[in-house]
DNA sequence: TATGAATGAGGGTTCATTCAT
DNA sequence: CATGAATGAACCCTCATTCAT
């Protein structure tokens, strides 16, 4: 059950990196809150960079994962939207630090791996229009302009992992159930009533993640 | 009409703080955009955070003012928050990199100039919070969590500072447009069609800002 | 008269890099010896390569212009090889660190760097393999591997820079005109007798390298 | 006839002090080049310059046998110093990377060793200058400063190491022929014709550096 | 025999800042 | 007003080396 070097290095990286951002975090403030000499976090990772780029690659793939399930077992537009809210809420929620790296510091990264990064967050945006357009193809959801409601959606769903708190007066499934609510009224939906809630999201959120959630 | 040194030294700094954050910023960074020598710099700025927080403050406070007077001519809650989601797009669309260093850099600051800009923020937050909690209470919005909501709409129309272009083909006016209509939607308001636009908001964001908007 | 520091970064170098080697010469040996501080190196240098590479190109330049106005003057192939080994051998024993330096770090540039080096130093020896097969197309050398003589003679005379002291018993004179000996010698020419010495060719050693010889 | 590791982390040592200097290569590069990790280098070595020393001590006793021996079979001063010069250019045609550690790196040793490597180099080149010396005295040669000829004529014969390549047009024979040829000319001496080939020299060479040669 | 883990010291380079001119 | 010169501290990263396993 011990917890390895590499793995502190990593959990360093992304607290730092959340708290402090990227550029904010130098290599000696890793290697302190690791417990680690600088030297020594060069056995665990090649270039501070490549240490972000694993970060949001990872945590971006696991969001993508979870979502691209989520919706396969959702029914519908609508219930596809919840899904994908309550999955984001959730994901910030529980996981602020990786969310903050992935949502703040893609521009820390230089060309290469930028792209990357963008092709996966691509990937992830690609769900939530197709559920838009789906929803607003069959008439259960009216906005006029669909994709700057998904961003406006999205923005609003990030936020979550800069204030949400678990020793807060709100329980996680109440938090993912009043953004969903937020989103599926913003969306013109006549629905919010009829779906359900969000128990089926978190024990994705807690498979993909690999923690007791 | 000439453009001082004192300003091209503010306007790179909101350019590149907004672009690279202020820790991928250097002095240098600063000193070419703003075509002086880095020692020059130190005529027009303290020092480097000096900097950042005047640019902070200055938005803030024109944030605040601004939302204070169009809260002042607004008439009922509903109208009040469609003015302060009116004005704040705009303010984010036309002046998208202030606005990001402000929705961004607050962690790059040292505790007291960081205390001073939280303040001004909870200003203007409690602006968002006043006009909800009317509407709440005066049964003109229906959410169960108003705290959550205001963060939620709060983050939801920062996003616009990320990704609107003058140049895409949505008008600034029906950008603010559908801002308000979301917000109003998610707030369970039933009024949305009794709204005005956003043009008063419009012009109080021109003089605020001092710009031909 | 005031010697710059950018001058004493430069004369640090050479120093350095003909007793220590590139490699074995770090930034703070350079500052120490400039009396600077090793972040005011970076006033006058680009990288440390660019100081090597600066100071190859510059001393190769100068050895090939000397090099060619020497023959161009000279009379004769016997007369060429003589005033070309008299100044390499000047430049070697009065250059002795300028000297090392192109001929032992060759191979600690990069690529691009190098392949300019190269071709200067390509440059050089072509004055030397001209002057050798001119003499034996004439008939006054004889040798039956004129490239290898080449090669041999200019290994022979860069050895001075390793030994050489202007405070030894040897005066400069009457080491140019025992190398040269040597050199008619090898390339088997009758004519040693005949050959004038090397005033000339200090002269342009004095005037290329801009010293008082 | 396994290669030992030991065998291997000395060839590495070799060719890799050779190719870009002790300074230039690192123990990583030991280690990658001697297929082993960096660590079970130091089952085979002591210190990096342990390596070192080890390498030139070697070469050089190497080289001091082959002399003596050559030396002591000679008949004449010409004689000698055409084995001296067959030896030498051999020695540095077959083993170019041991003799360049050997003529570049002496510099990278700290006092006491290069003390011992010295010494070494003087037993070797008093061969010399004991051959010249002699041969001056018997009126073989003819050169006004033996001791400037001794080291024109033993740098020259370093410079194979770096360029000759067993792949080229000249076989190895012709190559300490011609050497012995330049060598014997600018001794002054008249007898070039006279002297024997380098047959024998080989045979010491594959003897003392036990290579198939 | 072999290596993964670990590190103090130092590598080259850039940082924000000051100051004499 | 403007800057070249200058620097201590810090940057990210690699160095040669040790040691428990």
């Amino acid at each position: 059950m011990a917890v390895t070097s590499r793995e502190r290095v990593r959990a360093a990286a992304v607290k730092l990196f959340a708290a402090k951002g990227f550029h904010g975090t130098g290599i000696r403030d890793l290697a302190q809150e690791a417990e680690l000499s600088s030297a020594s976090l060069y056995h665990y990772m090649g270039t501070k960079e490549d240490l972000l780029v694993e970060i949001m690659t990872t945590a971006l793939r696991r969001l993508v994962d979870a979502a691209r399930q989520a919706v396969d077992e959702a029914t519908g537009p609508a219930d596809r939207v919840r899904a994908l809210v309550a999955l984001h809420v959730l994901a910030h929620a529980l996981r602020p630090a990786e969310t903050r790296v992935v949502d703040n510091e893609v521009d820390a990264l230089s060309d290469e791996p930028r792209d990357r990064v963008v092709r996966l967050r691509d990937d992830y945006e690609k769900l939530w229009s197709d559920a838009i357009e789906e929803g607003v193809a069959a008439g259960v959801f009216h906005t006029t302009h669909p994709a700057v409601t998904r961003l406006a959606l999205l923005e609003m769903c990030n936020g979550v992992a800069r204030w949400y708190s678990p020793r807060g007066p709100l329980p996680l499934d109440q938090l993912a159930g009043h953004y969903t609510e937020l989103a599926l009224r913003a969306l013109g939906c006549a629905c919010p009533a009829g779906v359900s809630g969000s128990r089926r999201e978190r024990e994705i959120v807690a498979k993909v993640w690999g923690v007791p959630v």
